[in-house]
DNA sequence: ATAAATAGTGTACGCGCGTACATTTTTATG
DNA sequence: CATAAAAATGTACGCGCGTACACTATTTAT
């Protein structure tokens, strides 16, 4: 049953205005809606559209337009090991296309390349996009110099998750420094006194922000801030894993540690548990993310809720009121977090080895 | 800093021609490579295209070519409680991009409608995309008609880790029977003799190849099927939670069982504990998929690996060939999975059931 | 030397659609 | 009924590029 390539030949407004007795103007307007067209005009050409089964040619449009139509988000390039749970992009992602689905525009993905920074003007300047939401970007000097760049030629865009300080480009964030404070807070309330911190890289605003928020809760309770009892792992499990040898070097001196996110939390009691120390037994643990594997881990991981769907949802809703309304507006909006308390961080919790 | 938009007015390939003194259609010449050009006058046109910062406008390019360069990834309407991992669409979708980049064209995402069909030739009669590539398709008597009917037209597109028996769609898809047979021979080889099976819907081409490779194991064993072993999830770590009871009810007839998906094997993991039943002590249990979650559950899941990124890239591969070949060749290909081993599984690691 | 092949370049047009402007038809107004 | 205003429709052109074809300059074959 090997198909005859109706592919050939596609019908064009011509047919249409023909089939129809009127112009192609007239076909135009009443497919797009603009200007006045009589009742009985336009259902003869709908009918024959219809009858036709006409449909557009989108490419002629955005070239006639002189718009794409369509948002691009840039993915950072992702090797092999992934550094970020793929949970978190896929949770922004869903949240850009929910929108731009709703408003009748395409989204182009684009791939950061792996060596090399990407010039985030050129998708705008063959035209391929009108706007551009970038996901993963981090605080390096080829990197920045390339949003520098991007900003100043005065296309749309916004980072998502991410901030540069000293810098105002347009960005949809999450209240990390608060999400942070209220994950020690929550240590502290449990009785907890002496707090670790996981964090990771500082070219992520994200890691500076969980330092923050962990500065500002010790401080409110009075507790120090010692420098000795902050590690640095790179967001992934193994680095959790890794960092469990440090901490259980220095474990008589901590009764709690905060991570920068869940893979590392959950990487780092697998490494404590093969030392001895038991999560949320010997030691009380809260990540950061609320990845699925949080609430499969043992023990469940008390964690921090970041709403990446609506963060992407809100970045696409912003974008696409810049691209209609031409307006040249700055935003920069911090979305709100969740503690979501689990097994690993509660005192009464203590049982089971095994 | 408010930036000056220069975005106003783009330079055409006309501005270069003048530039360097001479026709636009040597400009094309020059910059696609066709044709033949005398040296200097590339060197000519090149030195005035950089001079000018030309770039090519891709939609005019598009128009012009009536080629869309760009090939369409559907993904399925995913709502808030995801029945796939996340996992699953990322490594598909990074190893799609990864080979599309590679040859220089654009990757437009189509998100399917939460509610009714997606006509799957629109975006090919609009010339928004050359090629299609469909993620998580399902056998459902809609779903099947859209896809005859895309078949019908004529234009390339392929299915990923998704067929449907008696219909030959192209697609990428893995060796789920072998790779179930596999893990359940493993169950076999530890010495467990009642295993059970935990399958997802039969919608999903998966289930069958997994009850497939369920059945030859046992087959070639000379155990029994017993069609009470078998129990049914949707894929969801919810639904293997739940059907953690209907096993405990039985758990004396079971002393092994193999869950269609990790999701629904760590769900049925924490059911069962929580009704005192131990898994890799008291039941051994295997998955499949092989996402991040199954190392860092307890115990850590054996499951079989699916290269998830190369069915992707695959898929690319074949479409991209389709669209230049522009030959009609049908393709259906298998790639290997493998046993991961791990705790949950293997009798050592525990003590004995009765 | 001349003819024929080839390299190099320019001219002209179409891709399908949006839309400014011109023109015709209808309606409103007195 | 005449006329101005408004509504409805048609005509014409441009968006930027690829490329068929025509044409000229150069090389090769005879």
């Amino acid at each position: 049953m090997r198909a005859l390539r109706e592919v050939e030949r596609i019908t064009t407004r011509k047919q249409v205005a023909e089939r129809a007795g009127v112009s192609e103007a007239t076909v135009s307007r009443v497919l797009n809606n603009v200007g006045p067209v009589k009742e009985s005009t336009r259902r003869k050409v709908l009918q024959a559209a219809k009858e036709l089964g006409y449909v557009p040619n989108a490419i002629a449009q955005r070239f006639a337009r002189r718009k794409s139509g369509s948002i691009g988000v840039v993915l950072p390039f992702v090797p092999k090991v992934r550094m970020f749970s793929t949970f978190y992009f896929s949770e922004i992602l869903s949240g850009i296309g929910e929108e731009i689905v709703r408003k009748g525009l395409d989204l182009l993905l684009l791939f950061k390349p792996a060596d090399g920074e990407m010039d985030y003007t050129m998708p705008f300047r063959t035209g391929k996009i009108d706007a551009l939401i970038i996901l993963g970007s981090r605080n390096r000097p080829g990197e920045l110099r390339e949003l520098i760049k991007l900003q100043q030629s005065g296309y749309p865009f916004c980072l998502v998750n991410q901030h540069f300080p000293g810098y105002s480009f347009n960005g949809i964030d999450a209240d990390h420094v608060r999400g942070s404070r209220e994950a020690v807070q929550h240590l502290i309330e449990q009785g907890y006194k002496r707090i670790a911190f996981l964090n990771g890289p500082v070219e992520y605003s994200n890691s500076l922000d969980r330092l923050e928020g962990y500065r500002q809760a010790l401080e409110e309770a009075g507790l120090p801030l010692v420098s000795d009892l902050i590690f640095e792992g790179n967001y992934s499990r193994t680095s959790g894993y890794r960092a469990a040898s440090d901490v259980a070097a220095k474990i008589s001196d901590i009764d709690a540690i905060f991570a920068a996110n869940d893979r590392m939390a959950i990487g780092l009691i697998q490494g404590l548990y093969e030392r001895g120390i038991r999560a949320g037994v010997d030691i009380a643990v809260v990540g950061y993310d609320n990845i699925d594997a949080a609430v499969v881990c043992e023990p469940p991981l008390t964690t921090v809720h970041v709403p990446f769907h609506e963060m992407g949802k809100r970045a696409a809703e912003w974008m696409i009121s810049q691209m209609t309304s031409g307006a040249e507006v700055h935003f920069y909006e911090k979305l709100e977090t969740e503690l979501i308390v689990r097994r690993s961080s509660i005192k009464e919790g203590g049982v089971t080895s095994q």
